[in-house]
This record gives C-alpha cells, structure tokens and sequence, in this order.
DNA sequence: AACACGATGGACT
DNA sequence: GTCCATCGTGTTA
C-alpha cells in the first residue's frame, strides 16, 4: 500500500523524519530513502520559494503529495516531494538512496554504477526522474512505499545552500538513516532527530 | 535583453 | 584538493 495524501499533509521536517527508510518506485527501479533534507514555509531563504511563487516552484505552493522537480546545474534531476497544507511553499528533496531492485537499469542510466546512490543528482538518474514529471501526482507515475523496518535518525545542517542566511545555513533540516553509509556528505551529521 | 549562478557530480592532479 | 559541464531560472536594467 503507498503512502496516503494525508502522510505528506504536514510540516516538511516531520515527514522528512517519516520519510527515511521509505521506499520509492519508478520506472522499473525501487529504492530505499537513506537522506532527505526538508524545505520549510515561511521563512526559510533556503527555500526555491523564498522570491515567491514561479512557474519553477508551482508545485511547491500546491496540495501536498506531489512532485516537484527541478533542472540542477543544467544537468541533474532532483527530486523533492511536496509536504505541508496547500498554500505553504514546502517540500522534502530526496538526497540519497539505497537502490533495492531494477539494478541493471540504475546501471544503465549512470554509467555502470547501481551502488552509491548518495547525491540527489544520482537518484534523480537512478529512478529517471525528470522535470516532466514535476507537479504530478505521487501513486501516480512516481510511487511512495512505507518503510518496512524502523529506523535510527541522524540529523544535521542541509548541504549546498551557501545563499541561505545564517540562520537557516546551519538549521538542522538534513535527516539521514543512522545505520547506511549511503549518505552524500556524512560530515556534520549527528544522532538522532533535529529538535 | 543581458547576466550570474545553482538544494551537483564526475574526472582529473 | 581542482576544474568544469551545461541550461533553466530569477534578477536586474
């Protein structure tokens, strides 16, 4: 059974919490989420919403349990999954993954690897997300499993977000599995959950 | 209309 | 550690 509308339907550090240990399918591929970051509203210069609503972060600002994708570097597909009531411009960005099944295609779409999906670039291309499928419907063509075994949190400041202020450079908002070494920066994570 | 740069990753020294 | 691919996006003028 996926996850229901209502498991996103919260404030994105919850269900950045929720969502370690979960699975994700699509396109013939299956993983296990290993360290998400969450995107807050408001008040988060983080935040791909912090200048307002764009064509770009639409579905940020839209209901909950959607995708919203977006173009990195020119180059990488990453993957967010958009939490809180509508209106608030949250969501939580997939950061790495363990895959489970559909390994030869995560080798065909990167070059020979299926191991080492640590990096949100690399599990865009594992899964082969891309910015088409922003703003569709999650249990659509992406789907979202629960976890099928309890997990141990390690928490600590979001990764690449050197625009940010201060504040929110350093807060607490990247969740990782205590217990996987896929993890793209294990450097300034901690045990257990932010507060 | 021009411009600077990014929620990165891979190759290389 | 360094370099840089590659292009959509948001900002500024």
């Amino acid at each position: 059974m996926p996850l229901p509308p209502a498991f996103y339907d919260r404030d994105a550090l919850d269900v950045a919490r929720d969502l370690i240990g979960c699975r994700i399918a699509h396109a013939g591929v299956l993983v296990r989420i290993t360290e998400v970051e969450a995107y807050r509203f408001p008040d988060d210069t983080a935040n791909h919403a912090r200048f307002g609503r764009t064509a770009r972060n639409a579905p940020m600002w839209g209901p909950p349990g959607h995708a919203y994708v977006y173009l990195c570097y020119g180059i990488h597909q990453m993957l967010n999954l958009v939490t809180g009531p509508e209106g608030h411009a949250a969501a939580v960005l997939i950061r790495a993954a363990e895959p489970l099944d559909g390994l030869d295609l995560v080798r065909a779409r990167r070059r020979g690897r299926a191991e080492d999906l640590a990096g949100p670039g690399k599990v865009g291309a594992a899964l082969a997300v891309t910015t088409a499928l922003s703003g569709s419907a999650l249990n659509g063509p992406i789907v979202v499993l629960p976890r099928d075994r309890p997990v141990r949190l390690r928490s600590g400041p979001r990764v690449g977000i050197g625009y940010a202020a201060p504040a929110d450079q350093v807060a607490p908002w990247r969740i990782a599995d205590a217990d996987s070494a896929c993890v793209s920066v294990p450097r300034g994570l901690v045990p257990g959950s932010s507060p």
